[in-house]
DNA sequence: AGTATGCCTTGACCTGCGTCAAAAAATTGT
DNA sequence: ACAATTTTTTGACGCAGGTCAAGGCATACT
């Protein structure tokens, strides 16, 4: 809601007649393979959507119509066991892709945590884009590898890894993830609940919640909040992650 | 080493002028994108290669100027903590890709599990060869797709299923592995150890071992010998692997 | 302000799987 | 065929993290 407040101009933008060209994500997104020449091509074939904090817009199973750049917000994915555990995969930002699945149903779920925005296209036109961007694809095929090795990064971390060095290493890992060379961030806001951070590492949110205070009373980390958590020690913390 | 006195014909093959055309992995892999007409420009950058047991081809953090395809054997991924803890994050057959990590180095190790053939590929030279092969490039996005779906499957097995559902997700998964629509086998011969298949499952060398005791009392499995498992009731055990 | 509704935290207890140890079986070398 | 070595199985026991239950603390609603 503030963010809305705040700008505005660019929600606006988003609606002109060159949508792409405004668009705060693309730099980070497989959009900014396409020539600024180009991005009507690309606009033509783009809606953009929003969901509200819960929504959920793809549905393990369901059929896979549409691939989804995420412009804004953050979104979990996860998958279910029919008697309700449940396994985050990761969550999704701005810049983004979700949909690569080549199955004919989606793999997995997503659903908004805060206001998600999303440039929807159909698979089809997708494809034919590519036609015509190869660029595009060699962008969509080194997101898919950076993936993958996180999608690794993490097994380790399911399979191998304590509590302590799980909640370690998802913390130092959000502290990084604006960008691979930005300086890492001290002061971190998760938009997430406790349930979503221990689905997301295979714990219960009880023994999150007590990760996070045993964390407090070695001063490792300070919680002015619930969902503001300042690094006190990174060393020790990255350290931690890594198992040492 | 009874495999190579089976079929020295096709070793033999694959160091003739045109080895990709007899390349029995060719259907499986990314080369099966490659036109008849155009398989020896794919076999000028390639380099059969052979790995004995234990001989491991990949290190995690070393330079990544190879691509490796796999012809044949299998091969263990991993990575390792400092301390030794190791995690495999899949087990590399006929016609898997490796390497597309798009880091400059390698984010895991791979080890020969049974002797391993593979195609190697300088980095550079594959890029080039992409820009002729287009269809190369989207059949290495699809792969890369459906390695990342297995992946998050893996998550949701590492995070979220007891010791019985991992072991029942993997015998399942094995005995659909020739092909996604072939029908599953029910003899299985499992070229990996039990420290293998812990270290794919989270789970301890004891743990899988008792396991699959209490799978062979319960009738699910015997076990004719260490590496050959018989599904002796599939339906039962399917249900053990989604959490039923 | 008051109260309702979700989170989140904390405590007491329990259990599935890990650890440690030793026997049994399979594999390898001579 | 036998000894040496490695891998697997089995048993006894312990603990990290799960489960169950009760309180605290926000934000939202009246």
């Amino acid at each position: 809601m503030l963010m809305e407040q705040r700008r505005p101009v660019i929600m606006d933008r988003a609606h002109a007649s060159d949508p792409c060209a405004n668009c705060e994500a693309r730099p980070l997104s497989v959009c900014a393979a396409v020539d600024d020449s180009d991005l009507d091509k690309l606009a033509r074939v783009a809606v953009v959507q929003h969901y509200e904090p819960g929504q959920s817009f793809i549905e393990e199973g369901e059929k896979a119509d549409h691939f989804f750049n995420m412009t804004g917000g953050t979104a979990r994915l996860y998958k279910l066991l029919p008697d309700g555990r449940r396994q985050i995969t990761g969550f999704s930002r701005a810049g983004n892709f979700l949909g690569l699945a080549v199955s004919d149903t989606y793999g997995f779920s997503a659903e908004a945590i805060d206001r998600v925005r999303v440039c929807r296209f159909a698979r089809t036109k997708l494809y034919a884009l590519l036609e015509d961007f190869p660029a595009m694809e060699k962008r969509l095929l080194a997101t898919a590898g950076n993936e993958l090795v996180a999608a690794q990064e993490q097994m380790l971390l399911l399979g191998r890894k304590t509590a302590r060095e799980r909640l370690a290493s998802f913390l130092i890992n959000i502290s990084r993830e604006d960008a691979p060379c930005a300086p890492p961030r001290t002061v971190l806001h998760l938009p997430m609940t406790r349930t979503d951070i221990a689905d997301y590492l295979g714990l219960t949110i009880e023994t999150v919640s007590r990760t996070f205070t045993r964390f407090k009373t070695e001063r490792l980390v300070s919680l002015p909040s619930v969902s503001e958590i300042v690094i006190l020690d990174r060393a020790r913390l990255t350290r931690l992650a890594e198992g040492g």
